[in-house]
DNA sequence: CGAGGAATTGAAAGACTTCAATGACGGTGG
DNA sequence: CCACCGTCATTGAAGTCTTTCAATTCCTCG
């Protein structure tokens, strides 16, 4: 997968709402960027220690977590190709959270002293990175109401709603088909629920002809019916969807039609196995 | 109760990493402020419209919350005086939440134009307002956590426990005791659990001898257990606990010694009310 | 081809929700 | 001062979603 010019991710990501100045983006081009190719479940930043340089993700998925006791973990976001995972870290001295690949992933790595000196030099890209914690900050207030206020069903429909669109506004998954090297206990870690029952879950979403989900590869089979039943809107990510509408400043369309689930469909989860549809 | 000066209560939390010069310090002092009265349960902020202004609690509290299909809503942050509610405004366009009030509130509103000026003028003042937001993503990490692997006995402990550090940061509750003016159907909210459940934890809580939870005050009696229960641990709260330690970089110790529940004790759901415990 | 991780399955137990009704409390108007 | 009202807290019973445990099968890789 081509990646570019690694700082052309970033200056892409940092003016999706203000261009910057050509100064600006000299200082982006300018900041040192060490190349790292990282294998599948690596630590990029381990809970409780210090770092001194970010990650900017450029191909490959990165996830963060909490540990919980019971050894169990709660992931907390996922990172996409054009995000930084730890943008946090440029100013509070120590994370509380771990930040892994998922799967293999091409990585740059920024000093912190080279992002400080830019960004105290120029208030507008100060700003654009401010931004960029807002919005991730944004997802993490989705994310709490995914796992607050929705069946395990509606979880994952959403989760898989929202990397898409995320996916979509970094230049990937256009055919909404995309290489996503998750196990389905990923899933369910993300899901706050057990890995058992996502398994079923994501077993129903191919019997209702919702996606294909073969090992390691999505492809979305009816992306209005998945946003309907994960109850999916992209306001919250609007800032991240680019160019698609200027900012309507009035509220939310309450999910029309209300938000009927199929799972009285004849194939609740006790269903003999197999009968993949073709669909 | 008494606020001090609005902006002293500003100035002391934006300072709780690295001083701030006289200089920046008097640009704080000479923020316009506008100080308001608010009564409980009113908007300072409905989802999807612009604002012009940040939001500083004096007194009282605030939450955020967003709705969710089907008549329901899921609070995903309180906010406490010392708190700026609304920072994300300065440089999101248009956010999705609500912030509303708890009980009644004495805010104080600051104009966009002035925080920016002041920002704009200052590296400094824009990092201590960056940091700000920085660890209002923090705690939002942790609720993520706390929704997705704990249980509704554990969830309502540990907000109680997050809520008594921060307030106790904001030179409250200093004897584990606070006005906290939430109904069961609030907290319901907060935890991702239905109304009639909180009622239930809340009562087994009494019965533990955990807290005094009457009408509209909470009085925290065995806090060790309280925060054992919670899977509490406050480091993703230091940059808000202030003096406490300076920063270990060490991991998180792991929860010692388990995480039992007395779920099992003899007092499961159905017992007869009262018999509060002398514990 | 064997090993090990991942996915899948069934059955039983548990946590939590929903519905519906009742009790408690505070504030308001007469 | 008291009846009335709405909100909040409480209770019980039934039902649902989800977990847990324990196999078993599938897949991928060395």
């Amino acid at each position: 997968m081509e990646t570019g010019r690694p700082y052309s991710r970033l200056l892409f990501r940092l003016e999706r709402f203000n261009e910057l100045t050509t100064e600006d983006r000299q200082r982006i081009a300018d900041l040192p960027l060490k190349l790292v190719n990282y294998p599948a479940g690596r630590d990029v930043l381990s809970h409780g220690y210090a770092t001194s340089q970010c990650t900017l993700v450029l191909d490959g998925f990165l996830f963060s977590h909490k540990p919980v006791s019971g050894s169990r973990r709660q992931i907390t976001s996922f990172f996409v190709p054009g995000d930084v995972a730890d943008l946090a870290t440029l100013y509070l001295p120590a994370v509380d959270h771990s930040i892994t690949t998922l799967g293999p992933a091409v990585l740059a790595f920024v000093p912190h002293t080279a992002l400080k000196e830019a960004a105290d030099r120029s208030t507008a890209l100060t700003q654009a990175f401010w931004r960029e914690t807002l919005m991730q900050a944004a997802i993490l207030q989705e994310w709490i109401v995914n796992l607050g206020r929705r069946d395990a069903f509606a979880r994952i429909a959403h989760i898989v709603c929202e990397l898409t669109v995320r996916l979509q506004a970094s230049g990937m998954a256009r055919d909404l088909s995309f290489a996503m090297p998750w196990t389905q206990t990923d899933v369910a870690d993300a899901c706050g629920i057990s890995n058992v029952h996502a398994n079923r879950v994501i077993q129903e979403m191919r019997y209702l002809g919702l996606v294909d989900w073969n090992s390691r590869r999505l492809t979305i089979r009816d992306w209005n019916a998945l946003m309907r039943l994960g109850d999916f809107n992209d306001d919250y990510l609007q800032y991240c969807a680019s160019i698609k509408k200027d900012y309507p400043l009035t509220g939310h369309a309450a999910p029309e039609g209300g938000f009927a689930r199929l799972r009285t469909s004849p194939l609740a989860y006790g269903v003999p196995g197999g009968a993949k549809s073709d669909c």
